[in-house]
DNA sequence: TAGATTGTTAATCGATTAACAATC
DNA sequence: TAGATTGTTAATCGATTAACAATC
């Protein structure tokens, strides 16, 4: 992508610039840091945390290099300074809003998720077209009709919108939650999605999950049980 | 991974190992391809498909290569026969039945969520914990107590359990279902889980999108901006 | 034919893994 | 000290991309 080596000489905290991947195993990371926190465990090391996701220790250790985290040999890292540190990678900017466009099963169902506010995100509004519905709220935000949507979301500042309509009207809905500002959207609904190239646009794949255990209990009930199954001994681990 | 050139000398047909990131494009191509054969569009080409993931469509060759399907030069391919094909590397094995565990908000909107069934998914059984949604059914399926988990899904034989408790009961629930035979576990609560070598595991990482939204939105409005936007001219000066 | 696309091989790129000196 | 772990560099592996002959 950048091929002339420029030199880094702005020594400003900058968040580097991590992959999927790495983002994937950020955000379990920060789920662990939070449950040994709780239990107020006061060290972590990359090899426990690589056992408990079921990775290669190595990969742990390539994860936080660029984090602004010492760890100290022979002992780990402070629980509450690594969680810092990683939530600083995420929300450098502050915190962000959000909108649910869509109260069906899976808005009312994110409407009431309540770890997105753990996280330090902030629901703002939630729209639907369908009337019977505008009578409900939750935890104070009441359910508003589509009309108005993009003027509402623009008053609210409003930074996210979360998609949870049927896949048919879902790049419609993306159209006008662009039109309302947003910085950034949240798919739901199971089709692709065109928007602009500053709008950041993240998929959530529900079906993936259901189609990769299928395809993975395939390809073991066929051809990994040619071999052993004496009960395979349930080796516990992570995968 | 396999260095040796081993003849492939069996010719029945068998799943082909898949990547990850194969799997999941072949679920987002599974859903394009629906909206495809509902629009009834007999054809579809490697680019087009591409263009709408936003991907190379080098990286859609290669998905297709070990697919048991040919597409026609110049044309591309037939739409419903390309669906199939998808299909069978996932449901070679037939359909796949599932539980849910835990009635909260997920539980509840993954019980409404018909697309599990468009794909084949048949939902056996629903289990919480509470005693005021045993009085509920979700079409035809009604809330049970756990008590008895074990039983009804081996007497029903359930293939999947999906995991939609709150995190600190998540491992003992997995337990649990490993106890009652399950195959595989889908994973919704925000906690790494344990189970044996022989159980698929998916997790299904919500914070993940979150993170990564921010994350994103984060990294553009700070350093994309640096350009146009006139404010931040921002002369550096070194010392 | 001209234009488009498949299907495959080879090249490139990036992510994972291994290894180990430094250090508590 | 002995044992454990960090932090980094280099090696390996696998996935993505490029390129192109074959073909409709």
């Amino acid at each position: 992508m950048n091929t002339n080596p420029e030199p880094l000489n702005k020594e400003e905290f900058r968040p580097p610039t991590l992959s999927e991947a790495t983002l994937l195993r950020m955000s379990r990371y920060l789920n662990v840091l939070e449950e040994f926190a709780e239990k107020e465990i006061p060290h972590i090391s990359t090899r426990k945390l690589a056992d408990l996701l079921g990775v290669n220790p190595a990969v742990v250790k390539q994860d936080f290099l660029p984090l602004q985290v010492k760890g100290q040999t022979g002992v780990g890292y402070e629980v509450p300074v690594l969680m810092q540190a990683i939530r600083d990678v995420f929300l450098s900017r502050g915190t962000l809003s959000f909108a649910i466009i869509g109260f069906g099963n899976i808005g009312q169902a994110l409407a009431n998720y309540v770890s997105f506010e753990k996280q330090g995100f902030e629901m703002k509004a939630i729209f639907d077209v369908n009337p019977r519905f505008h009578q409900y709220q939750v935890r104070g935000v009441p359910v508003e009709d589509m009309e108005h949507m993009e003027e509402i979301m623009k008053e609210r500042q409003i930074d996210i919108g979360l998609i949870c309509t049927p896949a048919h009207t879902a790049q419609d809905v993306a159209d006008r939650l662009v039109a309302a500002g947003v910085k950034g959207i949240w798919n739901f609904a199971p089709t692709e999605l065109m928007v602009p190239e500053n709008i950041i646009l993240v998929h959530e794949h529900l079906t993936r999950g259901l189609l990769a255990l299928s395809y993975h209990i395939g390809q073991r009930h066929t051809f990994k049980d040619e071999s052993p199954k004496p009960e395979t001994q349930n080796v516990w681990s992570r995968h």
